[in-house]
DNA sequence: GTAACGATCCTC
DNA sequence: AGGATCGTTACA
């Protein structure tokens, strides 16, 4: 029961996204109430070179908090129905991104986001500083196998064959 | 100004 | 297998 801290979120995507798998995301309502969250599934979304990454055509407004330092929330629309989860990973200047993709007793990206009330307004939240989310530690390190991302086909074959989703295999 | 495009999910 | 649905982006 103890908040992770800055320095987690820091480090390279491919440590942190992995890295969270086992751990808690906890979610404290309007009514005080702090639900806790066990992350099973992640995604990993690397600077600008990748090319199945938003930052690929620079800094937009949009993605303009995927710059900031690791540990702050980047919360977009996808298909203009979905809200997507993702922290942000790495030192300043350095736009990388983990995206929840599982909860435990969740069923998807867009699904969790709904449940857990999470909208634009979360979007530069800060996780190292934040009174209504943060990630809590869990059992790690824990049994995960990778695989490849999802929807991001228009990626080209270098950048959708990257092994850069990462699962919890028990649970 | 206008048009095209999704890091998805649900219903045929 | 395909449609929903709208903010962001690119281009004129």
């Amino acid at each position: 029961m103890k908040r992770v801290g800055r320095e987690f979120f820091i480090r390279d995507v491919l440590e942190v996204a992995p890295g969270l798998l086992g751990k808690y995301l906890v979610r404290v309502g309007d009514d005080g109430n702090a639900d806790r969250y066990l992350i099973t599934e992640t995604e990993a979304y690397r600077g600008e070179e990748d090319l199945a990454c938003h930052a690929r055509k620079g800094k937009t407004p949009r993605t303009k908090v995927m710059y900031e330092k690791g540990g702050v929330l980047y919360v977009y629309l996808v298909y203009g129905i979905h809200w997507m989860l993702n922290i942000v990973t790495g030192p300043e200047e350095q736009p990388q991104a983990a995206l929840i993709r599982c909860l435990k007793n969740a069923e998807g990206p867009g699904i969790l986001t709904k449940m857990l009330e999470i909208g634009k307004d979360f979007n530069g939240e800060d996780l190292a500083v934040s009174r209504r989310m943060w990630i809590e530690n869990g059992v790690n390190p824990v049994p995960y196998r990778a695989a490849t991302r999802v929807g991001i086909d228009y990626a080209g074959e270098t950048w959708k064959n990257k092994p850069w989703r990462y699962i919890m295999t028990d649970h």
